[in-house]
DNA sequence: TGACGAATGTCTAATATTGAACAGCGCGGG
DNA sequence: CCCGCGCTGTTCAATATTAGACATTCGTCA
């Protein structure tokens, strides 16, 4: 969740501009809205670049849960755990918005990267994915809803964004029902627990109903809180 | 947690071949129980390499609150999240007993790996990393704390167990306190479930107080109370 | 061997969380 | 333009969970 953007990003450029350049004779794949680009244990290996759209990753238990996992955004890298050689997908990705994506197989991925050294890039992308998701891990143990909710939404706004002066705002629409998947209680708590930040405004929503958070205050207060 | 053993383990041995290869000249670093190898915001970016011991990894929250992410053993290797470049550990790693490592600067490592033509390999177990925190993210979400012990034990199990032929004998020992830093509940009620659990002969302490887990008892129970 | 500290097993009241229900609202499709 | 459906806000009783407290056992070390 606390995830800076150190020189990470001059990494996701460069990715970004090998994999175009490796894609530039292939055709893009359109996924309509609410459209599964794969599922639970499809045996595809193949990673997808967006070019543009929001693709979503869930997971779902034995008895029907769902976890959301992540929302990735125009120009990111999704389903690169195949490249684990475990086989089959363990989560389901689904098109939030009409998408555009570009698929490369596994073992072309790792080709690319290769020959344009960025393997070790590439290494320190997955080792800030794995911190990440180590912090997931802590918060969901640790915290209770309320801070686990306010910690979700920092980190979505960091990841997907768009930075105004004393704000961010997040493009994406995102149900309650979706975020109580991501912090692990139920929709009416998340209801809750929205509605008091509203309250504190830590977050509003503007006229498109786009969600803004105000990141200074939301950490303020999860902090004041603990 | 599922994460089976494919040909992730040829990696692992090529990858011991190699650091042992690249530490065969710097001496092992003793470190006893109960004693850190590094806490919270350490600077040095080393990975460690385990020649003989446990070693655990724990966060703590803002609130004080421990969360125990793994438990590593022999022929492991830890503290590879400094190849994130973010700096700063993010979490304690603790001796559970009296261990031997060797220390490799982050920078040595990955040219090591490079060297060795391992950096696919090590891209792979990353992912592999990813996916099973992946699981462990979804689990806390889903499911309840009864179906999470279970899990947890059974992770470990395939990671530290020693293999019998009905069961999984588990060396180092795990105090309540820290089994509930890992699901994410409080000490009494994993005591309770670990007498359910015991009752119901899904788990048994051998007489060296090691924990034994059978592994097909144990999973069928955790798919019968969905 | 005895004594202390740590780990375990158990209970409880206080609290948090769930799941189901229902009403309003707003958007998109017909 | 109206209808219907999905999302939201809110409530409530039933249930799960927590945070203590306490006796007991186990190990370790003197």
């Amino acid at each position: 969740m606390i995830q800076q953007t150190p020189q990470s990003d001059q990494f996701k450029e460069q990715m970004q501009g090998s994999l175009i350049n490796e894609t530039k004779n292939s055709s893009s794949i359109k996924v309509d809205k609410h459209k599964h680009v794969y599922t639970v244990g499809d045996e595809r290996e193949t990673v997808y670049f967006i070019e543009r759209g929001q693709i979503k990753l869930v997971m779902v238990s034995a008895e029907g849960k769902e976890c959301m996992l992540a929302i990735h955004g125009d120009g990111d890298v999704f389903g690169e755990l195949c490249l684990s050689g475990l086989g089959g997908r363990l989560e389901t990705a689904t098109a939030m918005e009409d998408s555009l994506l570009k698929e490369i197989p596994c073992a072309k991925f790792l080709d690319r990267l290769s020959r344009d050294s960025l393997l070790e890039g590439f290494i320190k992308y997955l080792a800030v994915r794995v911190a990440d998701q180590q912090q997931v891990i802590a918060n969901l143990v640790t915290v209770d809803s309320e801070q686990r909710l306010g910690k979700t939404l920092l980190q979505i706004a960091r990841k997907l964004g768009k930075k105004d002066p004393r704000s961010i705002r997040i493009e994406a629409k995102i149900s309650h029902e979706e975020l109580a998947s991501m912090v692990g209680t139920t929709r009416p708590r998340i209801s809750v627990f929205m509605q008091r930040f509203r309250n504190l405004e830590l977050i509003e929503y503007n006229t498109e109903h786009q969600l803004i958070i105000k990141e200074r205050k939301l950490t303020a207060y999860l902090a004041s809180i603990l």
